[in-house]
RNA sequence: GGAGCCGUGGUGUAGUGGCCUAACAUGCCUGCCUGUCACGCAGGAGAUCGCGGGUUCGAAUCCCGUCGGUUCCGCCA
């Protein structure tokens, strides 16, 4: 028929009314075929989208018979005549529905099983079939999207720092592995017995030392291995945008990257940024309002501490948590006045879960008539005020829990987040961001007897904070920020230490001895000899952020293979045994019990 | 390491001690059907109810264990 191309002139997504009358070939595969006895049609599917073809047995018998033996997921080529669809039949749902192929000839590449599952956003699989059978799950139009929108954020980024100077430099895999923060996934040395790399937890120190090496703006998505377990937004490993900057300060790498994800949001999404420029919350601030570092924006419901007002009660609940050193903090829960005793009861339930000992419930009535057990231990006056404090109002609902700051906070952030989901509080196409900042340093750890950064160890710090190093060094104030989205940490980073001296105090700290500091971070510290800039930079989760654009509910969802919860891989199915032969090359032996 | 939830034809669900000889939808197979687009109509095949043990006259259903998935706590500098 003197077809120039072998498969396809045209995909399946661009054919319209200006291609009328063109011979064409389209490759796809089967999406669905309505066999009318007559004519057949096919809905010939690619990532590009879905043109529907016309099998008449009138017009080409031999493609009507080849039309006739297709099944879901054939992979097929088409050859035939772009026409018109008859007026009325036109599809305004697809982008290629005003037009049609009539097929003159239908070859087929490769036929289908059955598919374990169908290739359809409508059901809701079981995700191990779908992680076994991955490329099938990949075909179905949501992940589709979600992985080239992934694709297109990814572009973006490179385009835009590329613009701003930022030089893209691959950092090893192969590592040293460092005792300080997650497990290392360990790769065993075959020339070193006894010795291993480490994959990286992210190229932290590296992307410190090409700031020392000169190359002033840095990035990388840069892939990272923490051997930890799996939440639904953690995967063992995982994609951060890594980037580091020469001569900055906070506000220099923070105002960057906000623009970066103004310009991605807007240009790959219509979703709605709550508010801009992103506010720049104080971390004692959202912990005392939202008992949490990672508070979602997109709805209010603040906690309220009334631990000065609780005090004078003879309530035992109150007084013996206080007395502890602990403290009573409230939400109010507005209209939910009329919350029946089955409701408080689940709540309460939900609290006692979290670690709570209960919770304390106040309910105002419509005419304003308070139901609590607080009326029998004060007055109605200190019952008032704690009302005003949490601003509450006839129909609300308050709620208290009495602990320690922790178990309250930990709590009243949960059932925070848990009330806003029950009261629709949520618009899901809106994008609340904000910094936190103003992190202390270091905090102390209780176990290891010893203080530990807060972020990490090469955070810097407020210059006049430098001397409470030696003599309170919890009150220092870190460089840190972090950037928040929807309730969930999307990046963080800081403006670095670069003085030895310094990060070997900070070291110190950390009860590294010399030996120590000089084992696993004497090469930090000698590249801080030769003329190290002052630098600072960010790490921005990428996992999370598409998860966030894409409005999915875990990572897996915008990740091609992900690992199950339990760090398998079902697809390849590793990690899997290997060959003894390989383990002896590499001076290891397995312990018969620990064998599977 | 701990806690919760889920597991029933290929897929998604119903069934929570006897009415189950396991239902419905979809998919699959066969036949019919010339303008459908989740095509339609008729018929058919397909399930040892994740696996093992126990309780019971009787278990998909209750109990214990186990496996798989998932969510959360711990953990994640």
């Amino acid at each position: 028929m003197g077809f120039e191309v072998y498969y396809r002139t045209h995909t399946c997504g661009e054919l319209t009314t200006v291609d009328v009358e063109k011979q064409v070939a389209l490759a796809g595969w089967v999406n669905r075929r309505r066999d009318h006895g007559g004519l057949i049609f096919l809905d010939i599917r690619d990532r590009y989208g879905i043109t529907q073809v016309v099998c008449d047995p009138e017009r080409s018998p031999e493609a009507h018979r080849t039309a006739a033996e297709l099944r879901s997921e054939y992979v097929v080529q088409i050859r035939g005549t772009v026409v018109h669809r008859l007026p009325g039949t036109e599809n305004p749902l697809l982008q290629t529905g005003a037009i049609e192929i009539r097929a003159e000839q239908i070859t087929i590449l490769n036929p289908s099983h059955t598919t374990p599952f169908p290739i359809s956003d409508d059901v809701q699989v079981d995700e191990s079939l779908r992680l076994k059978y991955r490329y099938l799950d990949l075909r179905r139009p949501t992940m589709r999207d979600n992985i080239l929108l992934r694709h297109r954020v990814v572009k973006a980024m490179r385009d835009y720092l590329d613009e701003r100077g930022f030089v893209e430099v691959e950092t090893p895999l192969l590592m040293k592995s460092t005792p300080e923060g997650a497990r290392d996934y360990l790769v065993p040395s075959r020339l070193y017995p006894g010795e291993f790399y480490a994959l990286p937890q992210s190229p932290q120190q590296l992307k410190q030392l090409l700031m020392v090496a000169g190359l002033d703006r840095y990035f990388q998505i840069a892939r990272c291995f923490r051997d930890e377990d799996q939440r639904a937004d953690r995967q063992p490993e995982f994609t951060q945008l890594d980037l580091e900057m020469s001569f900055v300060s906070e506000d220099d790498v923070m105002s960057l990257m906000e623009d970066l994800l103004i310009f991605l949001i807007e240009t790959t999404t219509n979703k709605q940024i709550k508010q801009r420029p992103f506010p720049r919350l104080s971390y004692q601030h959202v912990m005392d309002r939202y008992g949490t570092d990672h508070p979602d924006l997109r709805f209010d419901l603040p906690l309220v501490a009334i631990s000065d007002l609780a005090s004078s009660s003879n309530f035992g609940v109150f007084r013996s948590a206080l007395a502890a050193g602990g403290m009573v903090k409230g939400i109010r829960v507005p209209g939910a006045g009329g919350y029946s005793r089955k409701e408080i009861d689940e709540l309460t339930e939900f609290a006692r879960l979290l670690g709570a000992k209960g919770l304390v419930s106040l309910a105002i009535n419509a005419t304003g008539e308070i139901k609590s057990p607080l009326t029998k231990f004060m007055s109605p006056d200190e019952v008032q005020a704690i009302i005003d404090r949490l601003e509450g109002k006839p129909g609300d609902l308050l709620l208290f829990v009495a602990d320690s700051a922790k178990v309250c906070n930990d709590v009243l952030f949960r059932l925070r987040t848990k009330l806003a989901e029950r009261l629709k509080l949520i618009d899901a196409d809106e994008m609340a961001l904000c910094w936190v900042v103003d992190f202390p340093l270091l905090h102390y750890d209780e176990d290891l007897q010893r203080y530990d950064a807060e972020h990490n160890p090469f955070s810097g710090m407020d210059d006049e904070h430098v001397s409470l190093l030696d003599t309170d060094p919890l009150k220092v104030r870190a460089k840190q920020y972090d950037i928040i989205c929807n309730g969930y940490e999307i990046g963080g980073g800081s403006v670095r230490i670069n003085v030895a001296e310094l990060q070997h105090k900070v070291f110190s700290l950390m009860k590294l001895d010399n030996e120590q500091i000089k084992e696993q971070f004497g090469h930090m510290l000698e590249a801080f000899e030769y003329g190290a800039p002052p630098h600072g930079g960010i790490a921005l989760g990428l996992d999370r952020l598409i998860m966030l654009l894409t409005s999915a509910d875990n990572i897996r969802e915008v990740i091609a293979f992900p690992k199950t919860q339990t760090a398998q891989d079902l697809l390849m199915g590793a990690p899997s045994p290997v060959e003894e032969k390989q383990l002896h090359e590499l001076h290891l032996r397995i312990r018969a019990e620990e064998k599977r």
